[in-house]
RNA sequence: GGCGCGGUACCCAAGUGGUAAGGGAGAGGUCUGCAAAACCUUUAUGCGUCGGUUCGAUUCCGACCCGCGCCUCCA
């Protein structure tokens, strides 16, 4: 394996090595549980599921961690109007969270929270301190100062060296050294859920958590933190800050990040109205299947228009691999032909070659759908043989195993929203495209296959208003069917 | 203002110094009792605009236009 990874540190492709032997420790900034996810979270965590799929795929063991921001200013300013305290506040986003990423099929990573690791993150604070890279201010906070770090901005490209003498900041109305310094600590206020600390009472800072927790799990030095765009600056440049400062070592090597998505030509925003949760498009009828796809169908450096036109695009492309799957389960001539075994290989070749090239997902979709229009052609064509299958199914179960969209668990995840959005009240935005979906799982796929095998014995007999008859009901049950040369298969809708 | 990314057919979207992947949609056709699926053909002398370098540029360089991101915790 070749992997060739975009490292924003270096600003450049390079090939991707894990430090030591043959594991690859790799963090995530995860998300902060105040709210559902949208999909541009999804699409960063569906970026980094891709690489950690990939890397599996090449034989590394993974250690993926990944923190849950549990504590922050808004979720204490939201948990207070609820009356409720943090913990009780955030688990219902929490548990939303993993429901959701299982839907996308996301692979979960280890987790940490911050709430759990508040003791350790106040020993950092304490050392940081006593190496003169952070100071407390009158009210009890603590702050890094930057001015201690000349590395900082190496991540964003930032040149803070006119700022590090402070003249031209003005910071009379701050307590702190220098306006950029970033809060490691923050001193409670009255009423605000606090932890008691070796520092002092409060809480801690965002970026303090993922150093505190991605060393504690990996390592002073590991291989690669991963996270959307928009965490270079500042989280990331201050994570590399409070952690070099402490270790005097490289914290992480490579720095992976996600382009942010646009909804439909614009940044998405609750004020544009282009806002949508996971769970917002599956009650309009989207498959959790069709959103994965479509936010891996552009790689993950570019940016990534979602659109409900790319939605419907996305859900035929699905349903293009699905049959063509279904269809090479079906009964073939024995015999093989050496055509099909090397297409099999030259397309997990070409398949492997997409990514490692920065993990280029939309040549990766070009590979695998060349090989299914010339394998629906040899079928067509009665050239493939029982003995072709395995070489044709490798590539397609290779890809699947980084873009996961083949099996269909949809109408269970769907099913589950579903009752959800009963449970929450939100019945008007349930859509009747999610309903004629739910519905074809009515049937058990035993009833299905009896009522398929009446149909076909009504047109062995020639029997087509009856045939005809079977076929209508089972396609108003949302049950597909298709005549090929393999037999009939049908398939939920 | 500073730093960075991008503008490719009707839509989404790869890609390359040597003549434009893939998916979707549309049109025509094959197969089929009819559907559906599948397959075939077809849709950019053209890759934001204007210059430049080159035997040759969509690909490199410059300018401009447009979109987008970051520059006080939004993935």
């Amino acid at each position: 394996m070749a992997l060739r990874l975009f490292n924003t540190l270096s600003a450049k492709v390079e090939e991707f090595r894990p430090l030591v032997g043959n594991e690859v420790r790799m963090y995530a900034c995860g998300p902060t549980v105040y709210d559902y996810g949208h999909i541009g979270n999804f699409r960063t965590f569906i970026a980094v599921d891709i690489l950690r799929r990939y890397l599996q795929l090449g034989g590394y063991k993974v250690k993926h961690v990944m923190n849950i921001t549990d504590v922050d200013d808004k979720i204490i300013r939201n948990a207070a109007a609820a009356g409720l305290t943090v913990q009780q506040y955030t688990a219902k986003y929490q548990k939303a969270f993993f429901e959701d990423a299982g839907a996308l099929r996301i692979e979960q990573p280890q987790i940490v929270r911050a709430t759990e690791n508040i003791a350790r993150m106040a020993e950092f604070i304490a050392k940081l301190v006593e190496m003169g890279y952070a100071y407390k201010t009158d009210d009890g906070s603590y702050y890094f100062r930057i001015a201690k770090f000349p590395a900082y901005g190496k991540l964003s490209k930032k040149d803070f060296a006119g700022m590090e003498d402070g003249a031209r900041v003005d910071v009379d109305e701050y307590e702190k050294d220098n306006a950029r310094d970033f809060a490691l600590w923050k001193a409670p206020k009255p009423g605000e859920a606090s932890w008691d600390s070796v520092i002092g009472p409060g809480r801690p800072g965002w970026h303090i958590e993922c150093s505190v927790m991605s060393m504690q799990e990996l390592g002073e030095s590991f291989d690669l933190h991963a996270g959307g765009e928009d965490l270079i600056f500042p989280h990331h440049e201050n994570e590399i800050a409070q952690s070099e400062s402490l270790t005097g070592k490289p914290f992480a090597h490579f720095w992976f990040h996600a382009r942010f998505l646009l909804v439909e030509g614009e940044k998405m925003s609750k004020s544009a109205g282009n806002f949508f949760t996971l769970r917002d498009l599956v009650l309009k009828g989207y498959k959790p299947s069709t959103i994965r796809y479509l936010l891996t169908s552009v790689p993950y450096r570019n940016q990534l228009n979602f659109t409900f036109d790319g939605l419907q695009q996305a859900a035929a492309s699905v349903d293009r691999l699905r049959n063509f799957r279904q269809r090479l389960a079906g009964k073939f001539a024995d015999g093989s032909s050496l055509t099909m075994t090397t297409l099999g290989q030259q397309t997990s070749k070409r398949l492997r070659d997409a990514l490692d090239d920065d993990l280029n997902t939309a040549q990766g979709q070009a590979a695998i759908f060349d090989m299914i229009r010339a394998v629906n052609t040899a079928m067509d064509a009665g050239n493939v043989k029982s003995g072709d299958v395995a070489a044709l199914l490798a590539p397609l179960e290779q890809f699947d195993r980084i873009f996961s969209v083949l099996q269909d668990d949809d109408v269970a995840q769907m099913q589950r929203i579903y009752e959800w959005a009963k449970a929450e009240g939100r019945e008007k935005d349930i859509s009747a495209e999610l309903e004629e979906i739910l519905r074809s799982s009515a049937l058990t796929d035993a009833q299905i296959d009896a009522k398929v095998e009446q149909m076909v014995a009504a047109r062995k007999a020639r029997d087509f208003a009856t045939s005809d008859k079977i076929r209508a009901e089972l396609v108003a049950q949302g049950i597909l069917i298709e005549q090929t040369k393999e037999g009939v298969l049908w398939r939920r809708k």
